[in-house]
RNA sequence: GGAGUCAUAGUUCAGUUGGUUAGAACGCCAGCCUGUCACGUUGGAGGUCGCGGGUUCGAGCCCCGUUGACUCCGCCA
C-alpha cells in the first residue's frame, strides 16, 4: 500500500543540506538512487533535481521506518522526515556536495513504487551508457541523469539571458505564425493540410525570414524571437528537423551594428560558464577562411593551417598535378607537427577519409634524416625538398597533400585538419574561439541546373563595392559568370568550428530585389506568385534593415561541452527523424484523412 | 539517394580456425550483515545471438538480403 502525500511539504532539496543545517528537522522527497542494506541499518541515496543526500534508517531507533525502508527499491519515489546529523569522523563523502551530513530518518513515506528500469541510469565507475535507441525510447528516464538535467537547465538559462540581453537593447519579442505558406526554394517544407480549405496546405516555417522583414517595413524597428524552425532535411549530429533560433532583425542597420549585437549576445551567454569572449570578435572574410582553413566555419582552437603548394609545384611534369594546375585547380597541404611516424595503415585511413570529400588521393611527405614521400618517385628529391622548405616543415613533421578542384581541396583538407586534430588531441577543451566570417559570396553556381542559387537567401543585399559587377552580370548575358564573384553583405558567427549564427543586410529597394530575382532565374511572374505580398510591401517605404539568426542548440552545445544536439534538447529525434518514445511520425485515422480530402497512395 | 560502424542475458560487453551445455561484470530476486557510499557475502533466476534466407555434417562466427541506432557525403535559400 502506497502512502499519500497529504499536506506534507519539502523543507529542502536533496542537494542543499550542509554542516550548518545540523540539528534541523527536515523533510526530503525524491527518487531512490541507491539502497545499501546492512540488515539492521539501511542507507539510501535520495536524488532529486538538485543532488543526492544520504538517508540513514536504523532498526534500533525507528522500527517501522526501517521496515518500510527494507521494501524500497531503486527509483521508488519516497518522502522522509528526519534530522540532519554531521557524519561521524571518517565517513564523510567528498564526492557528494552533501557529503558532510546525513539525514537520520524516523518516518518514511513510499509515494510511489517503480518497476526495475530497462537500463541503469549511470553505471558507477563507467562511462558506458545504454544504447542511444533504448535511452530515446525511455527518454523520461534518460532525462533523470544529472548530466542531461544540467544541460536542459543550462539551455533555459541561456534563453533567459538572451531575452534579457535583447530586451535591454530595446528589441521587441514578436511571435510569428507557425502555419505559413510553402515556398519551393531552400529546405524542404513540412506541410500541413487544411480542413477548411481542402486540397490546400500550410507550411511550417524554415525560419521567419520574410515575416521579420515585414516587421521592419511595419516600423517595429527592432524585432527578435526565440523561434522554432522546421526543415525536412536529413539530420546530422548538430542538426534536427525542428530546432530553435534566436531570430533578430533591426532597421537602419549596417553590418557593424549587427556584429555588435551578435558579439554582445554571445559574450553575455558565454559568461554563464565564466568564459569571457574577446571584444570585438576576430574577423575573417569568407575567401580568407576558405584559403587558410578550407572551411567557412574554421575551428580556431588549433593551428595547422592549409598551405598552398601550387607555386612550388608550378611546371611539374607529374601529369596529375600538372593537369590540376592547368585546370585552375589547387595543390595544398597541412603540416602535422611531429607525426612523421604515422604508419602506412593510418595514412591509408586518412586517404579513405579525404576521398569522402571527393579527393582522388592523399599524398604525404615524412620529414626525417632520410625524408620519404609517396611522391618521391614521380617528383624527385629536389621537388620534395622544395615542398619541405616552402611549408616550413621540420624534422619529424608529416606533410599531407591534396590536389584537385579548389572546392574539393578545401573540403578535403579542411575536414582532414579537424580529423587529425581530433586524433592527436590538439583541441583545447577549455578554449572558446569566436570568429566573424564576412563577405560571403552572393551566389553559388549549381552544377545540375546551370543556374546561380542564392548562397544565403534571395533577399540578401550585394556589397556596395560589387554592385556594378552584379548589374553587369545580369544585364550582359556574356558576363553572367561574374555572378560567382559578387560578394554579399552576409556573415556568420562561428565558435569553435560551429556555425552559431548567420545573417545579412537585406535588399530594401525594389529595383535591386527585381535584379536579384532575375539573377536567380526567377521570372517576374514566378517571383510575384511566391513573394507577391512581400514585393508589394517593399514599395511602401522599406527602411534599410538587416539581422541574423543564432542557433540556440548549437550555442547550448558549446555551453554544455557536448558534440551532440540531442544532449541539449529534451525530446530529440533519431537520425532518421523519428521519435522513439512517441513513435512518431505515425498514421492517422481514415476519417481524419477523409475530412482533409487526402488519399494515401501506397 | 550513397558510404561506414554497430546489433549476443534487463544493461554494458567478451565469445579463439565454423565444433560438446554461449560467458563476465553490473542490474534483478532470496538469505546473512551496524557505517556503507562502486558496501560486502552466500545462493538463484535470466538467452529467438536484431530479423529473413543461404553455404555446411554442424553457424553467434562465413555469404546474401533486411530492419534499427549512430556517424559522414549529398541535402540543409
Amino acid at each position: 500500500m502506497l502512502d499519500t502525500l497529504g499536506t506534507l511539504e519539502r523543507t529542502h532539496s536533496c542537494g542543499e543540506l550542509r554542516e550548518k543545517n545540523v540539528g534541523e528537522k527536515v523533510v526530503l522527497m525524491g527518487w531512490v538512487a541507491k539502497k545499501r542494506d546492512f540488515g539492521v541499518l539501511t542507507f539510501i541515496d535520495l536524488r532529486d533535481r538538485d543532488g543526492i543526500t544520504q538517508i540513514v534508517v536504523s532498526e534500533e531507533t525507528d522500527l517501522d521506518a526501517h521496515e518500510k525502508a527494507k521494501a524500497i527499491r531503486g527509483e521508488y519515489v519516497i518522502a522522509v522526515k528526519g534530522e540532519v546529523f554531521s557524519r561521524a569522523e571518517g565517513t564523510h563523502n567528498k564526492k557528494l556536495a552533501t557529503g558532510d551530513i546525513e539525514v537520520h530518518v524516523h518516518e518514511v513515506l513510499i509515494l510511489n513504487d517503480a518497476k526495475t528500469l530497462p537500463f541503469e541510469l549511470e553505471k558507477a565507475g563507467s562511462q558506458n551508457l545504454a544504447s542511444e535507441d533504448l535511452r530515446l525510447k525511455y527518454r523520461y528516464l534518460d532525462l533523470r541523469r544529472p548530466r542531461l538535467q544540467h544541460n536542459i537547465r543550462m539551455r533555459a538559462k541561456a534563453v533567459k539571458e538572451i531575452r534579457n540581453y535583447m530586451d535591454n537593447l530595446g528589441f521587441t519579442e514578436i511571435e510569428t505564425p507557425i502555419l505559413l505558406k510553402s515556398t519551393p526554394e531552400g529546405a524542404r517544407d513540412f506541410i500541413v493540410p487544411s480542413r477548411i480549405h481542402t486540397s490546400k496546405f500550410f507550411a511550417l516555417p524554415q525560419s521567419p525570414q520574410i515575416l521579420k522583414q515585414i516587421c521592419m517595413i511595419s516600423g517595429l524597428d527592432k524585432y527578435y524571437q526565440i523561434a522554432r524552425c522546421f526543415r525536412d532535411e536529413d539530420l546530422r549530429a548538430d542538426r534536427q528537423p525542428e530546432f530553435t533560433q534566436l531570430d533578430v532583425e533591426m532597421s537602419f542597420a549596417n553590418q557593424e551594428m549587427v556584429y555588435r549585437v551578435i558579439e554582445g549576445m554571445f559574450t553575455s551567454v558565454l559568461r554563464l560558464i565564466d568564459v569571457e569572449l574577446p571584444n570585438p570578435f576576430p574577423r575573417m572574410t569568407y575567401a580568407e577562411a576558405m584559403r587558410r582553413f578550407g572551411s567557412d566555419k574554421p575551428d580556431l582552437r588549433f593551428e595547422m593551417e592549409l598551405q598552398d603548394l601550387s607555386e612550388t609545384l608550378k611546371g611539374t611534369e607529374f601529369a596529375p598535378f600538372a593537369s590540376v594546375l592547368e585546370n585552375k585547380g589547387e595543390i595544398k597541404c597541412i603540416v602535422v607537427k611531429g607525426k612523421a611516424d604515422y604508419s602506412r595503415k593510418t595514412l591509408d585511413e586518412l586517404q579513405e577519409f579525404v576521398k569522402r570529400y571527393g579527393a582522388n588521393a592523399l599524398a604525404w611527405v615524412k620529414v626525417a634524416d632520410e625524408t620519404t614521400s609517396s611522391l618521391l618517385k614521380v617528383l624527385g628529391e629536389e621537388a620534395i625538398s622544395n615542398i619541405v622548405s616552402n611549408v616550413n616543415a621540420e624534422k619529424g613533421d608529416l606533410i599531407l597533400i591534396v590536389a584537385g578542384k579548389k572546392s574539393v581541396v578545401a573540403a578535403a583538407l579542411g575536414a582532414l585538419r579537424i580529423e587529425v586534430a581530433k586524433r592527436e588531441n590538439l583541441i583545447d577543451r577549455n578554449a572558446y574561439k569566436p570568429l566573424l566570417v564576412t563577405e560571403f559570396p552572393m551566389f553559388e553556381y549549381n552544377d545540375e541546373t546551370g543556374n546561380y542559387d542564392a548562397a544565403h537567401h534571395p533577399f540578401t543585399s550585394p556589397m556596395d563595392e560589387d554592385l556594378e559587377k552584379f548589374k553587369t552580370a545580369i544585364e550582359d548575358e556574356s558576363q553572367r559568370h561574374l555572378l560567382g564573384e559578387v560578394r554579399a553583405k552576409a556573415y556568420d558567427a562561428v565558435i569553435n568550428g560551429y556555425e552559431c549564427a548567420g545573417g545579412s543586410i537585406r535588399i530594401h529597394q525594389k529595383s535591386i530585389q527585381a535584379l536579384n530575382f532575375k539573377a536567380l532565374g526567377l521570372s517576374p511572374e514566378v517571383a510575384r506568385e511566391r513573394f507577391g505580398f512581400f514585393l508589394d510591401a517593399l514599395e511602401y517605404g522599406t527602411p534599410p534593415h538587416g539581422g541574423f539568426a543564432a542557433g540556440i542548440e548549437r550555442t547550448c552545445m558549446i555551453l554544455c561541452g557536448t558534440e551532440n544536439i540531442r544532449d541539449v534538447m529534451a525530446f530529440p529525434k533519431t537520425a532518421s527523424a523519428q521519435d522513439l518514445m512517441m513513435d512518431s511520425p505515425g498514421t492517422v485515422d481514415d476519417s481524419q484523412l477523409k475530412e482533409l480530402g487526402i488519399k494515401v497512395v501506397e
